[in-house]
DNA sequence: GCGTACATACCGACCGGTCGGTTTAATTTA
DNA sequence: TAAATTAAACCGACCGGTCGGTATGTACGC
């Protein structure tokens, strides 16, 4: 979503790349809170939240500390700014999933995957997973920020869950639970990655261990 | 393991409390660097690392910052030697359940919610294994503490699944795939309880959760 | 008296955030 | 259209405070 680091060009001048047409107000703008993101996440993801400066910050980006305070109240805002479109990212690919043809169970080992995606794309974002996770059960506000998005991913599972059993390709087990089961492995999984290179090496490996959990509570035949 | 808080006395002094005797140097040197530990996880628990300072630690613990410097090096190696213990507890109640005479599945539900106990006792402890995971991820020194006993864990699954599988009560599953995605469900179910209050309220849920799980790969009638 | 165990004062670095001032775009006026 | 005015974007020095860590001095067991 954002590029890795923005310590190219300083050339955020107030004219564009292409030649000598001065930069509007809003597009000057939005340059410098892209850069701003870009250098922000880059250094949350590598070097973490606390041991980030806002000063590191304002150095990659090419911008000064005005500016950075100029379009952001606090530090924390940058954090939750860039939790937005990754969180909306999900939501985007959850409801992608959902809307396809396929059996229920196909479906549900698709969505538990969606955490590994999302999360271990380019292998830097776990560090990013774990800060923010952490961040969340820390500060309210964050966590304010994370608990609908989850809460609806919670959802999504318990309802392809309570879709498979009535259509008969999953056992009658209880769709809240298995939903949690579902979405704890998940996550689980991001985290045995973190620890374990091994393990975040295999990336089929996520995607194996949903359908053997999942073949477990699946009646009859492969889904 | 430690106390909450040692705030109460600051007499720590050359006499132990039961009257005259001079403490001895060890005796001093002992009680000092539990008096730090002591404060430091509880410190480390509830505010997180960064978030506490050395002289907050010394302040919990009455005990000067020289003393403390006297004890450890710096603050990470004070966050380690909190760790082995921790670890030590966890590989000693992992053997305590290998020993147990149940069957394998059996064992292995309470294995896999030994992670939850361990980390979830007393509800503080989580952001504090959130914690050590960011370290472990980050610092090769602390990741080269955890990951022997990880690797301990891990292994004390797959010997228990293949125990499983031997003595008929386990399908014939894949036994590294199945220890993963039982490790993993158990981590992944502390963290569930990290974001979702409800979750870490709803104590058993990881004990049904993961009794799920196994009813799918069992043979048969309950195990 | 000699070394270990601690206490205190202190250091330089750095932190998030502020503020007065400057540059640039946008708007009004003539 | 060009000058004058306003407003937004941006700069960078600076603030109070905190941090991990150190240097020096003292008290007590041995």
């Amino acid at each position: 979503m954002y590029a890795a680091d923005a310590d190219a060009g300083v050339d955020a001048d107030t004219r564009d790349r292409s030649g000598e047409r001065p930069m509007t107000n809003e597009e000057r703008s939005d340059a410098t809170r892209t850069r701003i993101l870009d250098a922000a996440i880059a250094r949350f993801t590598f070097e973490g939240y606390d041991a980030t400066s806002v000063a590191d910050v304002c150095h990659a980006a090419g911008v000064s500390k005005g500016a950075f305070y100029h379009h952001f109240d606090t530090k924390q805002e940058v954090f939750v700014a860039l939790l937005e479109p990754w969180l909306a990212e999900l939501d985007a690919a959850v409801t992608e999933v959902l809307a396809r043809e396929e059996s229920a169970p196909r479906r549900l080992i698709h969505l538990a995957t969606l955490v590994n995606r999302v999360t271990a794309e380019g292998r830097g974002r776990i560090p990013m997973f774990l800060e923010f996770w952490r961040q969340a059960a820390k500060d309210p506000s964050v966590w304010h920020v994370t608990v609908e998005p989850y809460r609806r991913f919670r959802a999504s599972f318990v309802r392809l869950v309570n879709e498979g059993v009535d259509e008969g390709s999953l056992r009658p087990v209880d769709p809240d639970l298995t939903a949690l089961v579902l979405v704890s492995l998940g996550v689980g999984l991001v985290l045995q990655g973190a620890l374990d290179p091994e393990c975040a090496a295999r990336g089929d490996l996520g995607e194996r261990a949903i359908a053997l959990l999942l073949d477990g509570i699946s009646s009859g035949g492969t889904p």
